[in-house]
DNA sequence: GCCAACGTTGGC
DNA sequence: GCCAACGTTGGC
């Protein structure tokens, strides 16, 4: 099980949209880039990761779970890019903002702290534990 | 809206 | 294979 954080822009996906799409979730697609295409290949189904607002928010708004592996993005002809399925997990009661990870010792070292363009990233469980314990939520699973 | 940081492209 | 030019992302 490992754990991962999704950056979406909330006027073009939303937390709010990806709850509405329910069980069956969604494809996590449009990612043009290696290192987050990568990151998606190395996913398992069932691991989790933080929903994270972008451009507006700049929060961690809920927890995400990969219900499919990587697979083709339908939004390309391109072969080179895939991606996984997800869909809403839980909600993060109390939004955990990027200043709260900056100013935070033990989440300073973060890739979203650190490399603020990677919009697929891995998170460390030292790291998930303490966002979900800011964030109100049972760290889980 | 600006701009820094970063990734990608393409000429050589 | 290098690197300048360009495009995109995302915080401010």
């Amino acid at each position: 099980m490992q754990y991962w954080l999704f950056k979406s822009e909330p006027f073009k996906f939303s937390w709010e949209m990806l709850k509405a799409k329910g069980a069956a979730g969604t494809q996590w697609d449009g990612v043009r880039n290696y290192q987050a295409r990568n990151n998606m290949r190395a996913m398992q189904v069932g691991d989790l990761g933080f929903f994270y607002h972008s451009n507006e928010g700049l929060a961690v708004v809920g927890i995400v779970e990969v219900c499919a592996l990587a697979h083709h993005d339908t939004t390309t002809e391109d072969a080179r890019w895939e991606c996984v399925d997800v869909r809403a997990f839980t909600d993060v009661p109390k939004p955990v903002t990027l200043d709260d990870c900056k100013v935070n010792p033990s989440l300073a070292g973060m890739v979203l702290v650190n490399n603020s363009r990677l919009s697929v990233q891995p998170v460390k469980p030292e790291e998930w534990r303490e966002i979900c314990r800011l964030g109100g939520v049972d760290p889980a699973p």
